[in-house]
DNA sequence: CCAGACGTTGTT
DNA sequence: GTCTGG
DNA sequence: CCAGACGTTGTT
DNA sequence: GTCTGG
């Protein structure tokens, strides 16, 4: 699962994305703060078609279908299957006229030992900034516009760690994914592979990323010592009884 | 994803 | 809204 | 026809 | 243990 994200370099993601489309694109000043720790209800800057072409609209992750707005059962959904998208009833619109750019300068997965969860950020090589593949739903019924993030296999980096990962832009494919016209199948089923793994880099981060209010760049500080209690070189001691 | 809450009644 | 199961 | 589901991830 | 909020 992709449910948290870093986009500490607001300015330079959505330069690589406006320069990939021949845009002129401009975040709302209040946007530019980095976040280091973005997840499910934080609304945050995404590319998508206006009426006068791409811009940046602030948008709240967490996709919530129109079917679905029924106040005593709101539902959201960080991703959508690649696979499924294209068919399923809740994603299939979505994907085929609201696709949109969710600029992004890394994501985590975690490691699991035991009680403890060792966070882990992803990047593309060189720390360029890329964007999420997104599909966005409409505002209504008191809701804001709202977004989900695609996810496909992992490729063996990320596969390291589990079994999804989400789908990965980079400049040359931001053109070809926004917009509101349908794509053909095969450019679809190509611009969602997973990312290639030699043009990723990952490394662990502080624990410091795990409270999700946390938004800082402490955020990206070094791991802490694991707690090694038990070598297993030395037997442990009986306690006794 | 992780962290944190998870309950009732009556009174303010 | 749209599809599936009964 | 109507009723009910429609989703993801991780974990078991 | 399980749900909710971020």
């Amino acid at each position: 699962m992709c449910v948290r994200y870093t986009l500490h370099d607001v300015n330079e993601a959505i330069a690589v994305i406006a320069m990939a489309l021949a845009r002129k694109l401009i975040p709302p000043p209040s946007w530019v703060d980095p976040r280091y720790n973005i997840t499910l209800t934080n609304t945050v800057p995404v590319a998508a078609s206006g009426s006068g072409g791409a811009e940046i609209r602030g948008m709240r992750w967490g996709f919530i279908p129109t079917f679905q707005r029924k106040v005593e059962d709101l539902r959201m959904w960080p991703n959508a299957k690649a696979e499924k998208a294209q068919k399923s009833p809740t994603w299939r619109d979505a994907t085929k006229h609201r696709r949109c750019l969710v600029p992004a300068n890394g994501f985590y997965e975690w490691e699991t030992v035991g009680s403890m969860k060792y966070p882990h950020l992803f990047t593309l090589k060189d720390a360029v900034p890329f964007a999420f593949a997104g599909i966005w739903e409409p505002a209504g019924d008191g809701l804001p516009e709202t977004f989900a993030i695609l996810t496909t296999q992992p490729n063996s980096l990320v596969g390291k760690f589990h079994d999804r990962m989400p789908v990965l832009l980079p400049a040359d494919r931001m053109a070809r994914w926004i917009g509101a016209d349908t794509l053909e199948d095969s450019v679809f089923a190509e611009l969602t592979q997973p990312y290639p793994p030699e043009r990723m880099a990952e490394r662990e981060v502080s624990r410091y990323l795990n409270k999700s209010s946390n938004q800082g760049p402490e955020c990206h500080g070094p791991p802490e010592p694991r707690n090694l209690k038990k070598p297993d070189s030395e037997p442990q001691m009986d306690l006794g009884i």
